[in-house]
DNA sequence: TCCAATCGCGTACGTCGTACTCGAAATGCA
DNA sequence: TGCATTTCGAGTACGACGTACGCGATTGGA
């Protein structure tokens, strides 16, 4: 029982709350502690949010956490909510499908770069409630053009993979110039370039050689890489909806 | 320099192959090393794959493998392109791209499953030999409709980008049913349920209600599952291609 | 044969998550 | 008001982990 109980997301624990009866009153909170952690996160990357570190913060030790959250994947998971909760939208979709998945996206985008660590946690999808109003918004913006339930689930998981990925990618280059002191440039230029060159001199790799020679995706702005590849999936959800050349 | 040099992703450290010269012959090699590790992981998880434990199963200690790898961190690079490496693609394209890509797609679904360990493992491409062959097989599926090579990296990108998260999702269930014991039908019933019967029954996530009530995706078989998703990004690529209805 | 390079690997350190435990604090009821 | 009951705060301790360091064993070339 306590093996399978542990299983179970932390979305299906609530926090108790205004507890009537005897017994010392809590002196802290889930959603203290998450902040907590976030900050820690956010300045020195997750591994640097430990359970000793977060209580310190707090000015406590760290198993007085143990308290408020069963173990420290339930925190992240909690952590993770509580970034969507930082996607700003509007009360309902516009009637704009395409601007309302593009904001969606764009959005989600600065979340993740204001947070990096949450990028590299790939995990089931959430269903705290930050989540959940993220995807409801988001199929809301694709209700209307007689598609099946599926259909949108199908379709606007283009968009959040993409994005996903595609916000992966960006923290990659990020954490490598914060860690070299290199921008993508010079470090194409100094570490991957002999090696690249290498892949592509040996002729085994004739698209790879191309994406390097004749690719423009590399020297566009990260802001622009982005929104070329969003098109690219914004046109795909185009093509599938009935009405829309 | 040696803190810059640890950033070094493992394809531009290439392993001392045949040296000649004065000094004992190694008695291990990375690939020895990598495919132990991967058998490892297979059985009980990546957590499982410590350096000790992959020493164990050679008969010798943790600290010998650093001999042949820089850190544990480099060993799970090589142990993804490995894995990889089971892709079964022919010599080329066959000229049909639906029919390509299909089985890139079916392939890496194939080898997720096989390896589940590797789903979890959200990082910046690899740049290894088995991962550049896929990349060169399905552009090259893609090239001759006179797209930029910008625009068949977005679309290859799509069928990436859902191919990772769809087996990120299937092996989520897969997980949960081994480490409890219960498959997905029993799970959703006796634990998600009730928590998905209080968010639908809160009305404020219609779009989600209407999933679970109306969605057939989740009565599916996994593979029909996999498969109707990938249609969906199949057809958003056939949009795109000049040409094709 | 001897030197210098390389390998195998034992020891040890700092760090992590967290199980266990018990005194302190806060309440409801007598 | 005093006490029984319940809950909280947090110190201590354990068994992992990755890996820095150093030394003896092995090897090929001079």
């Amino acid at each position: 029982m306590s093996a399978a109980e542990h299983q179970v997301s932390i979305w299906m624990r609530p926090e108790k709350v205004e507890r009537s009866g005897p017994g010392r009153r809590p002196g802290y909170s889930r959603a203290q502690i998450t902040r907590v952690a976030v900050e820690i996160a956010d300045q020195e990357g997750l591994d640097a949010a430990t359970m000793r570190r977060i209580g310190q913060e707090l000015g406590t030790g760290a198993m007085s956490l143990y308290r408020y959250v069963p173990r420290r994947d339930d925190l992240i998971d909690l952590m993770l909510d509580a970034v969507v909760g930082e996607v700003e939208l509007p009360e309902r979709p516009s009637g704009d499908w395409r601007r309302d998945l593009s904001l969606v996206a764009h959005q989600t985008r600065a979340v993740g770069l204001r947070h990096p660590w949450q990028a590299t946690l790939a995990r089931r999808p959430t269903l705290g409630p930050n989540s959940l109003r993220v995807y409801d918004y988001s199929l809301s913006a694709l209700d209307g053009f007689g598609l099946h339930i599926d259909e949108m689930t199908s379709l606007y998981g283009m968009v959040g993979d993409y994005v996903a990925s595609a916000v992966r990618d960006e923290i990659g280059w990020l954490d490598q110039a914060r860690s070299t002191g290199m921008d993508r440039k010079q470090w194409m230029a100094e570490y991957v370039g002999p090696y690249v060159r290498h892949v592509v001199e040996s002729g085994s790799y004739p698209m790879f050689s191309r994406a390097i020679r004749e690719g423009r995706l590399s020297h566009m702005s990260p802001h622009a890489r982005f929104q070329y590849g969003l098109d690219t999936v914004l046109n795909g959800i185009a093509a599938a909806l009935p009405g829309n050349p």
